[in-house]
DNA sequence: CGATTGGTTGAGCCCATTCAACGAATGTGG
DNA sequence: CCACATTCGTTGAATGGGCTCAACCAATCG
């Protein structure tokens, strides 16, 4: 919890600051905001940042890592509502009840930036552009999540399946990552979960795209070799 | 949009106040935002109170009556993503891209409260309780998006449709309305839209709950016989 | 009055699931 | 170091839930 002043762990000359929380503030305005934070803390893989139930007390933005989010319905099933990548925010959905209602899961090991909801909301009174840009973070998620509606609602299988590794290549280049070769974090379950498909059904189909040369499969080494009929299955209702 | 000043129809005195954009705040707060909004503005059933792509400049708080978002796909599949009743807000999600990115339509002859984006935020600058509310409607529609998500992802139709009408008996019953007669403004089309089933599907189905005396069904009135069972359907994964 | 929209029901089909076996990779303890 | 368990992923065969296609009816409207 406590940063060595040596650190210097400033969102100011942080890589992802332009697409975390600070985005699209002035060095002064950033400069406020980091002094609210913990910067950097790390999160083991398999670890719960937190869990459902929990009482909500602070924000967070991964800085590096990814994590998955889950919520358990009282019959015990469960639904994977998404993965998060840098730069994404966590625990935007527990403002409303404050308490948490899913658990976010470290991928792998990752480092997170935490701040806690009353700063965020003190500093968005002072901070005029803080509180617009943080009311298109909350939107910004309400609009994923009914993408993601419109994917369960009314796409195929094989559809959803490339619909999830487009959507994973632009956001891995939007990381300077490469968009073509994307290393999943996460296992088949995770990813027919949050698709409301079988384990068994993704990797058919991931086995049916490369047979069909889309894409090629080394267990979590995806290699997209051709975007342009990956993008078309999308949309081949 | 010019208001008569013998109606009067200010935030203060509308029977939905504490479910709305107003909840929470006091008399005087209120007074505030009740004075930058255009009241009580008449939709005729079937028309649209944004469409997307339109530039976005106003949300709106649903007063009397229904509506259903509906996201149109680049292939020309659509998806409601929520059937909103009155005390609801539409239009939080075009605040991101800051253009409306579902159309809205009305489900019956309804009436809607507008209020500028730009004035809201300058509100949430003076009224301290107000951008936290609004941040809470923000999150709760988050929060609303991901249950559909489980829903659509984890759900077997049967418990798809109890589920719905468990939810609108909740929402009815809010609203001092009949928690066991419910009167769908939604074609069964929309349901099944909505659900991710075919309307065939939602009919079937409401049939076979007739059947079994969890419910009754003539057309659009659906009259919940026994919850209990209806709930413990929802539950049967 | 016909035309249109909305709803119900039946028969057959197909896509995704279930159940199952197997292989590869990883980790653990003796 | 090997033996073993565990987790993760692939693939096959059979099943079934929801879809497609179709016919029909009721209500509404111009």
């Amino acid at each position: 919890m406590k940063i060595p002043l040596t650190q210097k762990s400033l969102c100011g000359c942080c890589v992802i600051r332009e697409r975390c929380l600070p985005a699209g503030l002035n060095d002064e305005e950033v400069l406020l905001l980091d002094q609210q934070m913990e910067h950097r803390l790390p999160i083991k893989k398999g670890a719960l940042l937190y869990s459902q139930g929990q009482v909500f007390d602070s924000l967070y933005a991964i800085s590096t890592g990814s994590f998955k989010t889950r919520i358990l319905h009282e019959d015990g099933r469960s639904q994977i509502t998404g993965f998060q990548l840098s730069g994404e925010m966590l625990g935007l959905d527990a403002i409303s009840e404050e308490r948490h209602v899913c658990d976010a899961i470290a991928l792998e090991d990752s480092t997170v930036c935490k701040i806690a909801y009353d700063s965020l909301t003190n500093l968005e009174s002072e901070i005029n552009p803080l509180q617009r840009s943080f009311n298109k973070t909350l939107s910004k998620e309400i609009v994923r999540d009914q993408s993601i509606m419109l994917l369960l609602g009314s796409m195929r299988a094989e559809e959803r399946v490339a619909a999830f590794l487009v959507n994973l290549s632009e956001r891995y280049h939007a990381r300077q990552q490469s968009a073509s070769e994307l290393v999943l974090r996460m296992t088949r379950e995770d990813i027919g979960n949050y698709l409301g498909l079988k384990l068994e059904t993704v990797s058919r189909i991931l086995s049916r795209f490369a047979q069909e040369n889309l894409i090629n499969v080394q267990g979590r080494l995806i290699t997209i070799t051709d975007v342009k009929q990956l993008q078309l299955v999308t949309l081949s209702s």
